[in-house]
DNA sequence: CTAGGGCGTTAGTCATGACTTACCGTAAGT
DNA sequence: ACTTACGGTAAGTCATGACTAACGCCCTAG
């Protein structure tokens, strides 16, 4: 259900590349957004979708605010494309075993 | 590389709707289309980008044209969700180590 | 060879979302 | 208490993309 939230948040370039920037170690915002080609702001907004879907975490450090990455919301992902893949599978058994019943009566 | 596709394309829920349709056996368009809340020119339009993205192949099928599952796809997305779950185990490993030796100069 | 079903493509519309600037709350340091 | 660093939020702009309607092409059936 939430693996919608994950999928749709990893789909923007740029939250991807903050979120492989915290797989290195947590940060804080203002240094995740140097070296980013978007205002802090932007960074800031990213981050609250980024949150939203379950993929990072942040705690109150002082002033500043550090973001690690969460571990659910890769775990959303890999379930929904293990499922999908698992239905796939399946289907393409059942189609082998009609086609064997088929040729089976007309030999 | 790729990933950007298919994470983009697997972003929108329609064209995730189609994907998982297809997980459960290949279909021409029409069929496709049917049970969809969307016309068949869009159908056709989220095909034409599963496919750049390798989640999808179809062939001709006389007038018709068979879509189904391409496992490629499936596996850029694990490639690239795996290695972004490697690197974050190496930060959290390094971190763990820095910790330990810090500890040890300080008892 | 003609008729019709099945798809892809184009043009145009409308909504979503990524971004910046400006502003405000909060937590230290002097 | 004043100030300064840090970060979240609001408002507004602009581009992207999802959709429909209309058109044209190919393939098969008759």
């Amino acid at each position: 259900m939430t693996n919608a939230l994950a999928l749709s948040a990893l789909a923007d370039p740029t939250r991807r590349e903050v979120f492989e920037r915290l797989a290195r170690g947590p940060l804080p915002v203002g240094e995740l957004a140097l070296g980013l080609p978007v205002s802090r702001p932007a960074v800031s907004q990213h981050l609250k979708i980024l949150k939203a879907a379950g993929l990072v975490t942040d705690r109150p450090d002082g002033t500043r605010r550090v973001y690690q990455i969460d571990p659910r919301g890769l775990g959303q992902i890999r379930a929904w494309l293990d499922q999908v893949w698992d239905v796939a599978l399946d289907a393409f058994r059942a189609e082998v075993e009609r086609q064997a019943e088929q040729d089976q009566e007309q030999p």
